[in-house]
DNA sequence: AGCACGCCGACT
DNA sequence: GTCGGCGTGCTC
């Protein structure tokens, strides 16, 4: 046998259920451009349309009938070196998702390629020739009307919109006549950012005697030369703006050889900070520096460690983030910062900016995808070793990390939104274990997870006790909704939240309320006794769908009909879950003279960003910000005095098995907002149910008490950390079909578990199929398998098995499926 | 997903 | 007879 060059390749074009690595035939030519790393283009399928892969590996191999060849490489080097191509591996099996779709995560927009195929006449075949051939077939002759008209060449998919169903045949058949033929190119999105330079090509003395005498005939040469002179090399749309001269002046001066012209890159990176603070040394307290030694001297081992900050609200937790960066650059390492959303913390990135300059990049989804790629540029390059940004900076081509810290560690929008639904902390602790690096999590308000994992010692713990400021806690205050209902007030605000807005209008402060309804969710709620309505198998509240008048379960599709009174005490149930904009018009009707600033996911869009509305707030002293989450992670203002929740129970009740730490995370969050000035803060709570015990932990800002009763509640029902939640979601355009092969789906996984000895061990349970909280979107149903076990190989085995035979089956063609497992929202 | 192959109905 | 509909299997 003959031996050639093989290349396994992950290709773009395969799903989840047929994802491998391909074995290609590597040519001659191409073999010394071809790399572990490098992006190639490959014919893929029956039809080998051209499609994207990435080099796995590269090696000697035996030539096997059907092997095709790589068609072109793509990267002049590597675009992911072997830490980034195992950890495109490691996501596939922990995400279901395919390995090209990890790589699509892992690297910026900016490197995307698009692969188009061109269409041409073959070489010898004029005009008449192609239209004498095309004769023959049928239907042809508009495509080549269409490659004449667009100068001899067209893209197929430019061809497929223009001439409908049949076209792709119909080229085929061209091509096999020999009349037409196809070729594959990839066209890169972004382009490198380049800039004509213009430097002397002449030594300084020789260039001034060169142009001297035309100092009156080329005044604008001369003086170009002169600059030129001085500064030795300037860019050319630099050299016209000093001196006048145009391009044209440029290329005569090139002509005559006193000038050369060449291209230099430029990243187009905006400085985020126009006055950079003060570096001083940073000094921390006795506290703090307990938790930095402790955290350096797990830097120092130089093996992977996890540490828990748990640091109340007002610690300074900065600070020790900022001394732990400069003790990894110390010692010749990249560090890592991730916060939950970059753009409300501007404090933080103006500290890092004073303190590292232009070794820190900052990453986050606002950064044009220019920028997103020139950045990454730079960091790949190594004249990066500080990365401070949101989720997707984990994904950042930093060598050599010795730290990585995640701000907020129990924000959900640590959670891709979008498969493959990674989460930024599970990538942050793989790549601490390759790095040998240390991680830090900070919050005030842990998950639960991340708790119990330093309780039972698997992760390290320090802790900040004492308030920076040493500022009182606010007053918190509960305005019970059952006796607004009793009163015969069954608006939005409470008798006691009203008053102490007068209090505030009157003093004129400011105040914030607090909106925490998520997405579309409603529910039912007795207004006497605050019975909430719960499903009577998976003891998780129910939902109310005022489409067919009934509640429903989202876990296992449990419904009943809403009843209009209180099992418990006969009482009016009432329907909860009104929207920010509701609540906007009522208070306006209340307060016509008093302005109110609204600020949740549709006015943050039309406005321009959270910064705006909050600049707005605070500079023209606006009375009242009413919003949704984002209210409680905004900025410190000084003369915010008041905060209201305008019910707890929105988020308490959520059929969410994390409800109640957002709720906690949320409330203690915006709790704090109030008071942050000279004067003390108050909070009032507008609840059905004070007596609460989250509730009440989070208006005492008592994070242990919280932890004691969730985690009983976590071990009850087997929730995290003591299992894992997998959601396994059907879509497709038949409802009837979704709920039918979801149900086969959930049956065949429950017979193989009853069957099968290998999963004895594993307590895996499967409940559903119930619709997802949004059933229809985009036209198709969509419903949801839960699946609760640990997470494990053996388990991701035992599902990424029946999802492939799940899209294997051609009963569920126009179906599909995905998974993710503790879905935060 | 996307494409070719193949089997059946409508129409020249 | 043949063109073109869609159901089915495969992707180095």
């Amino acid at each position: 046998m003959e031996t050639i060059t093989l290349a396994r390749i992950a290709v773009s074009a395969a799903t989840y259920g047929i994802d491998k690595p391909y074995a290609y035939e590597v040519p001659a030519p191409l073999r010394p451009l071809l790399d572990r790393g490098v992006r190639v283009l490959v014919p893929f399928g029956r039809g080998n349309r051209a499609a994207e892969g990435i080099v796995l590996e590269v090696g000697d191999g035996e030539k096997r009938e059907g092997l095709k060849s790589v068609i072109s490489v793509l990267d002049p080097v590597p675009v992911l070196d072997q830490t980034g191509l195992r950890l495109a591996l490691w996501m596939r099996d922990r995400y279901f998702c395919t390995v090209y779709d990890a790589v699509r995560t892992i690297l910026p927009a900016g490197l995307w390629f698009r692969t188009q195929t061109i269409c041409r006449p073959c070489a010898g075949i004029d005009k008449a020739a192609a239209y004498l051939a095309a004769m023959e077939i049928p239907g042809t002759e508009p495509l080549l009307d269409i490659i004449y008209a667009n100068g001899g060449a067209a893209e197929e998919s430019l061809l497929k919109t223009a001439c409908g169903a049949q076209t792709a045949a119909r080229l085929n058949a061209l091509c096999s006549a020999g009349i037409l033929c196809r070729e594959a190119e990839a066209v890169r999105q972004v382009k490198d950012g380049k800039i004509k330079m213009v430097a002397l090509a002449l030594s300084p003395e020789e260039a001034m005697t060169a142009i001297e005498s035309r100092r009156r005939s080329a005044p604008l040469q001369y003086d170009a030369v002169k600059l030129l002179c001085t500064v030795g090399a300037v860019s050319q749309a630099e050299l016209c703006y000093f001196t006048g001269a145009s391009a044209s002046t440029v290329s005569a001066l090139k002509k005559r050889g006193l000038v050369k012209v060449y291209e230099e890159e430029k990243l187009r990176i905006h400085t985020v900070c126009a006055a950079p603070e003060e570096a001083p040394e940073i000094v921390l307290n006795e506290e703090q520096q307990a938790a930095y030694e402790q955290i350096a001297a797990a830097m120092e081992e130089r093996a992977a460690s996890v540490t828990l900050l748990h640091g109340v609200t007002g610690s300074g937790k900065t600070l020790v983030y900022l001394r732990l960066v400069q003790r990894a650059l110390e010692q010749g390492r990249t560090a890592v910062v991730l916060v939950p959303e970059i753009a409300l913390t501007p404090q933080m990135m103006r500290k890092f900016t004073a303190y590292f300059g232009d070794r820190v990049a900052m990453i986050h989804s606002a950064l044009r995808v220019t920028e997103l790629y020139d950045q990454w540029k730079r960091i790949g390059r190594g004249e990066v070793s500080v990365v401070l940004g949101t989720r997707s900076a984990i994904f950042s081509p930093l060598k050599n990390i010795g730290l990585v810290i995640l701000d907020e560690e129990q924000e959900a929008s640590y959670q891709s939104e979008q498969p493959p639904r990674y989460d930024a902390r599970e990538i942050a602790r793989y790549l601490c274990a390759v790095h040998g690096a240390a991680l830090v999590l900070g919050s005030a308000t842990p998950s639960v997870e991340s708790y119990w994992q330093a309780r039972s010692g698997t992760y390290r713990c320090a802790v900040l006790r004492r308030r920076y400021n040493r500022k009182p806690l606010p007053e918190v205050v509960f305005a019970d909704m059952k006796e607004e209902t009793r009163r015969g007030n069954g608006g939005i605000l409470s008798a006691p939240l009203r008053l102490e807005l007068q209090k505030n209008f009157a003093a004129g402060e400011q105040s914030i309320l607090l909106l925490n309804r998520r997405g579309n969710s409603r529910m039912l709620l007795c207004g006497e006794c605050g019975y909430v309505p719960q499903c009577p198998r998976c003891s998780v509240p129910l939902t109310y769908h005022s489409a067919n008048e009934r509640l429903m379960c989202h876990y296992c599709g449990h419904t009943e009909p809403a009843a209009n009174t209180c099992p418990a005490c006969s009482g009016l149930m009432k329907r909860i879950g009104t929207g920010t904009q509701k609540a906007e018009e009522e208070l306006r009707a209340l307060y016509p003279e008093v302005e109110v600033l609204r600020m949740d996911a549709d006015t943050v869009a039309a406005k321009g960003g959270h910064e705006k509305i909050l600049r707005r707030f605070a500079k023209k002293n606006v009375p009242i910000l009413l919003g949704t989450q984002m209210v409680a992670k905004g900025l410190d203002f000084d003369n915010v005095t008041l905060v209201g929740v305008l019910s707890a129970d929105l988020s308490l009740y959520l059929d969410r098995y994390n409800a109640a730490e957002r709720t906690f995370s949320l409330l203690t969050q915006v709790v704090g907002r109030a008071g942050r000035g000279e004067k003390r803060g108050r909070a009032v709570i507008q609840t059905y149910t004070p007596e609460n015990e989250v509730l009440q932990a989070a208006a005492r800002q008592d994070y242990e008490q919280f932890y004691q009763s969730e985690i009983r509640m976590r071990r009850l029902h087997e929730y995290p950390p003591f299992s894992d939640l997998f959601t396994l979601i059907v879509s497709g355009a038949d409802e009837s079909r979704v709920l039918r092969a979801s149900a086969l789906l959930r049956d065949a996984m429950r017979a193989a578990l009853q069957k099968d000895s290998a999963y004895a061990g594993e307590h895996i349970q499967i409940v559903g199929p119930a619709p997802a909280p949004v059933i229809k979107v985009n036209n198709r149903y969509r419903y949801h398998l839960y699946l609760v076990a640990k997470n494990n190989k053996t388990v991701r085995g035992f599902i990424a098995y029946y999802i492939k035979a799940f899209s294997a089956s051609g009963e569920n063609r126009a179906l599909n499926i995905f998974v993710h497992c503790n879905a935060a929202d």
